[in-house]
DNA sequence: ACAAAAGTGTTAAACATACACCCATGT
DNA sequence: ACATGGGTGTATGTTTAACACTTTTGT
């Protein structure tokens, strides 16, 4: 390598995936159990080490599909976190990105990960306790604004799961007719097939418009 | 250093900061001139290395201090970039910081610093025309959102400064009285004496409350 | 008295909130 | 016929948007 790059002792950089998810009509992270020093033994956020010629994202994505088989989910990065001694080992920069899948696909690989609730989080390695709280506070600002809580549910979902989820991610109940007409209002929406076979009134399925990505300020 | 960090190649880690300031009733960035190859003599975003012991933040501080002379800013991460190819020497990994400072304390070091219109942008170096339209992005959201505004202002000022800073980020002019309302509406003002010697009618100085940091949902 | 910028109030429209009952289905 | 969750409308309060003239000062 040459000159100016080869200066500097160059840190570590390590990608991060917070992993976000609704099981048993609850919030939930995927951790994993770190199986060496340091904090062996303790959950930690899944992450990696970035290869030389893969980008930020890909890294990400990599380790996403590793962990949960999932792929084409929804992936924002979070916040890159640097303080010289957060790792024990040296020094280590980690670029955290944050990932939101529908659970339903997910197949756990291997059995050194696992689900926990938002709500009961174990003690985690490093500095990741700051990463989740960090995670969390965005997952609430960006269901507020945008319209990522789909990314949470089936393609085809009910009005009732949607106001559901925005109950779990802020933990209090809105009024059902209130919450029906915002939604709506949003025009982000279409009406599918009723549901069948159901002992009690059929609910309205709809889906999310193509072609509707982020968009701000809703809700 | 020990085991696992060493195992694989490292990336080169930067930070650089997209200095934000009002000069003659515009928005301006701070660009400094490369002396060296690649882009010698195109203009780019200050930034450097991160020393090995120095955190992501220091580093920007330290940046942002050797080119302007000024501490105590406004200054938040941006976001990372870090394609395999946005550097030609080799796998350089950036992290993006913006500032906000009043150019009224602004010292200049050097000559390769400069100030330019962000509506009359050089041809910049890497890939930081991505930076700084991301910046400029996260400019206007802060706007809307926050209380950082005042970062750009003296710590005394006028209504019609504060307007005349809005309009020109929004490039977009705002009805005067609902202007005021809105923003004295928002509790975070004193009033503080009135201007002195002035050919017109002496406007009202203001200062931005103790304690208000940054505060989302305004505007 | 004039030039320059500061300051001020009202009305209409849009949006948010609060609130309780009937509906469609399977068993 | 009953249990289950689905679905709907109206009235009130709050927020935003549109709009033009008078005030204070220095020269």
């Amino acid at each position: 390598m040459d000159n100016e790059l080869s200066k500097y002792e160059k840190p570590s950089v390590t990608v991060d995936t917070v992993i976000f998810s609704i099981k048993e009509n609850d919030l939930k992270v995927l951790l994993v159990k770190r199986s060496s020093s340091p904090f062996k033994d303790k959950w930690a956020i899944p992450g990696g080490f970035v290869k030389i010629d893969q980008s930020l994202e890909d890294a990400a994505k990599f380790k996403l599909e590793e962990k949960t088989g999932v792929k084409d989910v929804y992936l924002e990065q979070l916040y890159s976190f640097g303080s010289p001694k957060r790792d024990p080992r040296g020094r280590v920069i980690t670029v955290t990105y944050f990932a939101l899948i529908n659970s339903d696909n997910v197949k756990l690989k291997g059995d050194d990960a696992k689900w926990f609730s938002i709500t009961e989080l174990p003690q985690v390695a490093f500095d990741h306790n700051t990463i989740l709280d960090y995670a969390l506070k965005r997952l609430k600002w960006k269901f507020e604004y945008t319209v990522v809580a789909f990314s949470l549910l089936p393609k085809k979902f009910t009005m009732t799961q949607v106001q559901d989820l925005y109950e779990i991610v802020f933990n209090q109940k809105f009024d059902k007719r209130n919450f029906r007409k915002k939604i709506l209002s949003l025009n982000i929406l279409e009406e599918q097939e009723v549901m069948r076979n159901v002992s009690f009134r059929p609910p309205q399925l709809y889906s999310l418009k193509a072609n509707i990505g982020e968009i701000v300020n809703i809700l």
